[in-house]
DNA sequence: CCATGGCTTCTTGCATACATGAAATCTATG
DNA sequence: CATAGATTTCATGTATGCAAGAAGCCATGG
């Protein structure tokens, strides 16, 4: 009845591989919001027709990454300001329903992963080690949601984190000032929430600490971040490697 | 900034009309679960060739309503219960998220439809006209989530109810003994909360609105329905006209 | 009678050609 | 020099042809 997990990314009948490949070239490679991306090159370039790559823009559209406009042409997608807060909002909702649903669930294999996750978080934490904790939040929250044992609600986080993870909007607020350790005590308390089976106090703490990082994600970043490497990039330039965590902590 | 939300279907860069045509023909049409849809039927059928119906049976792939199986066929989707129950928890959650954002916002367009709603709910429910109570029904949910604003929101929970609406195994709930009523005065609860501005009340009393319409929905049905009309069609056959509420009450 | 092997058929997946329409450019004129 | 109009270009949308693979079927052997 329980169906495996391990293919994050929803079969489509697309060869995965390619889907993922154009995902990077357009958002990561040399395709910056607004740009026209011709269905001819991204074609050329993968070695294959222009058919299968209009599947894969469609796919994309449909994750609201690019624009199709039509007899004109796909456009990569600018997210304005308004969307990335709708996206928190249910963001934090969709975490909170995953915390509840797993606290629900007792001892299972997830929970375990994430006292480890803890564990390794603290010492992170300790060290001021924000890129391996950063890496740490993104592992939390992925095996919260995963914990949650509901398979649309994986689906439809994994669909909206999509449309935050790529863009450079939502970056790495785990190197501001206080967050870092903050936000480590915050998975502390959820996880405590779980193991005492308290799913409305799970829901709870969840959504606040989601919210927490959502804020300070959202707020404008005039003072000097801690770390030099990945520091924030608002220009419209972007990097080829991209280091900010796709979601806050 | 606010953009218009007067086309509740995602703008695909297929013809819409197209896709909803399939999307009838698909589900309320001749195929039911399991069925193989032949993409050149379809094409034949609506005059055009494979490459738009292609397009179209993704797009429903997408929507989780058929599965296309590489190399073999397109088959219509049965969802399993555990499918169902996992839609009504999400379900469940964003429409606590819609009562409570819709709170925050004070006197909007949409309060003032959700009360003349209740005012026509009042009527069908003292009447038992249990099918013009279910319409008035689908409106209501539909207008909370609207009045969230939140347009992510709307799209996530429309992508939902896609999965759910044409599916027969959510029969209208609304034709069993007492559920007409308590629903009923669920809604006032709501909507009172709301136009208290008590965010957190408008949430949990819809979600106990929610989580009590799904139990029903998903309970068993042994006992007679109340209507004659749309009586529980738990056979494979499935009727042409649906009378049935996509969702619960 | 049952099982197994090959064959036929059917369906999708991809490539390609052509039509359509929008945008940009070039030109001619006020 | 600016502007309006026509043309050219370019990218998409659709149709169609072909190949590959899977499922079902039939025949044959045990």
């Amino acid at each position: 009845m329980q169906e495996a997990m391990e293919n994050p990314v929803q079969n489509t009948g697309i060869e995965v591989p390619l889907l993922e490949k154009v995902r990077r070239q357009v958002i990561n490679g040399r395709y910056g919001p607004g740009d026209l991306i011709p269905e001819i090159v991204l074609a050329e370039e993968f070695g294959v027709s222009r058919t299968p790559i209009r599947e894969v823009l469609k796919q994309l559209q449909n994750e609201g990454l690019v624009e199709i406009r039509p007899r004109v042409g796909t456009f990569v997608r600018e997210p304005t300001r308004r969307e990335i807060v709708e996206l928190f909002e249910l963001k934090e909702s969709l975490e909170g329903l995953a915390a509840s649903l797993m606290a629900r669930r007792g001892r299972v294999r997830e929970l375990e992963t994430l006292e480890r996750n803890l564990e390794a978080s603290d010492v992170a934490a300790s060290e001021g080690n924000s890129q391996s904790y950063a890496e740490l939040v993104h592992e939390f929250h992925w095996t919260l949601v995963r914990g949650a044992d509901n398979r649309k609600l994986y689906e439809t986080y994994e669909r909206l984190m999509n449309q935050l993870a790529y863009h450079r909007i939502v970056v790495d607020t785990v190197t501001r000032p206080g967050r870092l350790k903050a936000s480590d005590n915050e998975h502390h308390a959820v996880v405590e929430a779980i193991k005492r089976k308290d799913a409305l106090d799970a829901e709870f703490t969840m959504r606040n600490h989601v919210r927490a990082s959502s804020q300070a994600a959202l707020a404008p970043t005039d003072y000097p971040r801690l770390t030099e490497a990945g520091a924030l990039d608002n220009t419209e330039e972007h990097s080829p490697t991209v280091r900010s965590s796709p979601h806050g902590c």
